[in-house]
DNA sequence: TTTAAATTGTTATAATATAACACTATGTAA
DNA sequence: TTACATAGTGTTATATTATAACAATTTAAA
């Protein structure tokens, strides 16, 4: 499976950064932190970014335009994602719940449709901001 | 409820043009298109649209970063949202479905909490491109 | 009717993302 | 080992999406 898959220099130093970071990152602001290690264009940035989406090692917060690692060590759910937002300090949680992603893997349209892949965002307050 | 507001000239106007297209439309394919009724610039359409969005006569593709109206009659699901994606003739229909919005609603993550307020967007093939 | 709140119009600019092209590294097959 | 395909890199330029700031106007409620 691909999350085994050897990451490339750039992808290496994104996801490293991304995976340290306590909260979504933006990919401007990625690479302003990369900038050091070599990385000089939005491009090089955008690249990496797509790939480790592709992969599943991150995910892209979709209403935040930001990038978070995933923590969910199973790989079907990299294209079934679930996050919490809190719209008042922005904390993102992914969320992995077996019997959400149970319910959403096998929910049907109208059409009896089925969809394997889906990203949920839940917004609210977080623990903290309540 | 807010849906029976009346919408302001400029509301209105790009109201009905997202109402009358058959799929999503992105901001500046708006303001390309209300330019004849006098709407020149960039923010002028924005503004529109986040009211719009807030009174939930509207809904944004956050994915796609594109704005569909609501076909929703009911006022609670305007901001608890699902819809397919067809990945590839882009294709977004809004889902309607009380067991979905139900189940949702009522979804509580690990530490109990549940969140109203949701959107969910699920991907696949729609019916004429599989 | 005056006053607060929302909306408008406008210019400028910020933030997010991709096109195009030349070059380099890596793995696979002859 | 060579040669070939595939993926990744570096770079410049540009496209796309979205907001800041401020003055003027409309609207609706007290």
């Amino acid at each position: 499976m691909h999350k085994e898959d050897t990451l490339t220099k750039n992808q290496q130093i994104i996801f490293d950064l991304i995976d340290k970071s306590p909260e979504p990152m933006k990919a401007y602001s990625i690479l302003h932190d990369v900038q050091k290690k070599g990385i000089k264009a939005p491009l090089q940035v955008y690249r990496a970014l797509d790939k480790l989406v592709e992969i599943g090692k991150i995910h892209k917060i979709e209403s935040r335009n930001a990038f978070i690692a995933c923590h969910n060590s199973s790989c079907q759910v990299s294209k079934a994602t679930a996050f919490s937002i809190c719209e008042i300090c922005e904390k993102v949680t992914e969320i992995s719940s077996a019997s959400l992603s149970k319910y959403l893997t096998n929910f049907k349209d109208k059409d009896g449709m089925k969809y394997s892949k889906y990203n949920l965002e839940f917004f609210g307050l977080c623990k903290k901001c309540r």
